[in-house]
Formats: structure tokens, sequence, C-alpha cells
DNA sequence: CCATTATTTAGCCATGTCGTTAATTAACGA
DNA sequence: TCGTTAATTAACGACATGGCTAAATAATGG
């Protein structure tokens, strides 16, 4: 498993429950409790979550009495945002036309 | 393991390898051979990485003779790009203060 | 000290990932 | 038809994920 940074927030990011608490947290930090009740999910379940999406930092957890509020932690967005951005000028194109791909082929051929 | 697009988009992205994958193939199409000797990488292993980026949407391919072009489809990165602005107004920010989440116990504490 | 609450850890199980090599299928070209 | 090249599939091993329940760890508060 790939244990670069990106490669760490993006894998986290590939959950749903996981997704579904950094929305949550957007909100106010919370305890595993309060997170877990609404997905319907053990406690355990939520405490594993976090203790991904802590390792990609994406979350900080302290401690207060008995309880371990969770809060966001944005930052590592900032970087998918900006991988992402890098093919903005492809987003909205269609693949490139079947002409370049010959070229390509042609290109070949003469070398 | 989630199969929702968004899901799948970002577990395919979290993976350096396909993510290299993608940046070579914003510079145009390109065959599995093509791709797997930069990577020092045997075929086979391309062959897998192309199938999920081909799953996830991010790549399609042709047959062209005895080869199989690969060509980026880049449409859902902007979905990425979307789910990660959302969180924009938290990007540059600390963590929220600890105040915060002493009102919160507080609330609970008064309902 | 004891009961209660919050959270994590430890097992369990099924399944997916990621690399390898070896074997198979597809298409070309003399 | 035969040999070559391109690509996929099959099979393996080591390891991670994601859920569960049950047990262990913290901290609170009589």
């Amino acid at each position: 498993m790939p244990s670069d940074p990106l490669s760490s927030t993006l894998a986290a990011l590939a959950h749903p429950t996981r997704r579904a608490i950094l929305a949550r947290l957007a909100a106010g930090a919370a305890t595993v409790k309060e997170l877990s009740t609404p997905f319907r999910m053990s406690a355990p379940a939520v405490s594993r979550h976090l203790r991904v999406l802590e390792g990609a930092g994406l979350i900080t957890r302290s401690r207060e009495g008995q309880w371990r509020p969770c809060r966001l932690e944005a930052a590592p967005l900032r970087e998918v945002c900006a991988w992402t951005d890098e093919f903005r000028p492809f987003w909205n194109r269609d693949s490139e036309p079947l002409d370049t791909w010959l070229q390509h082929l042609r290109k070949k051929a003469t070398a």
C-alpha cells in the first residue's frame, strides 16, 4: 500500500462513510459516539475509520475528559484539488481524436 | 468495497502509479507497452492498473490492430475537485478553536 | 472502591489489492 | 502457416480493508 501523503489522503477519501464523517465534522467537532449513531455503525468501526482519517492528516483528535473529540483538518484536501486541477483543461473535452493516435504510430514508423 | 462513482474514482487515484499513468496520458494516448517500460513494471501489473482506471471511467481503451491504446477521460476528476471544493473554506484555517467544543459540551449539559 | 460511559484493541472472516511469473489469446506480416 | 509482438488471464503470496462481537483501557462520579 502506497504511503505517500497524497495517496494516503485519496485512499482515506475513497470511502463514503469517511467522506460523510468529514462533512459532519465541517459542522463542528464531534465524539466517536456522536458519529457512530447516525451512521448506524458500531463504535469500533467508526473508530477505525477515524484512525484512517487521522493517518491521512484529515482530522486531529484530543482528549477532553472521557471523550475524544475529532476536528476537521482540511489542508490535505488542498493537495487533492491541486492535483485534479492539473487536468482541468481535459475536464470538458472529449478524449483526444483518433488522429493523434495515428500520428503517434506514424512517428514510430519513421523513427 | 464501495462502488459508488466518487469512491471508485478516489480509490483509483489513490495509487501513485495510476496517477502517473494519467499524467502520462495527458500528453497523448499510449499503449500498455509504452506505459510499462518507464514504470519498470511488468505488463500484467500495468494492465491491472489500467483496468482499475477504466472501471473508474478515467480512461477508455480501443483496439487498433494489435495495440490497445489508452486515452484519458478526465471528467470524473471534475467531481473530485467539486467535492473537495466544498471544504475550501476550511483549507487555510486552523482547526476550529477549543471554544467551539466547549460550547458543544455546554449545550448538551443544558439540554 | 465500584458502576457507568467512552473508546480502543483483539480476534474473526470474507474479500480486495498489488506485485510476480507462466500460460493464453489476438493480430501482424513474411 | 509460422514466428513475433501485444495484451490479458490465471494462479500465487503477502498483506490491507471493513464489518462484527467481545474484551480491555480511560476517565467520571457517586
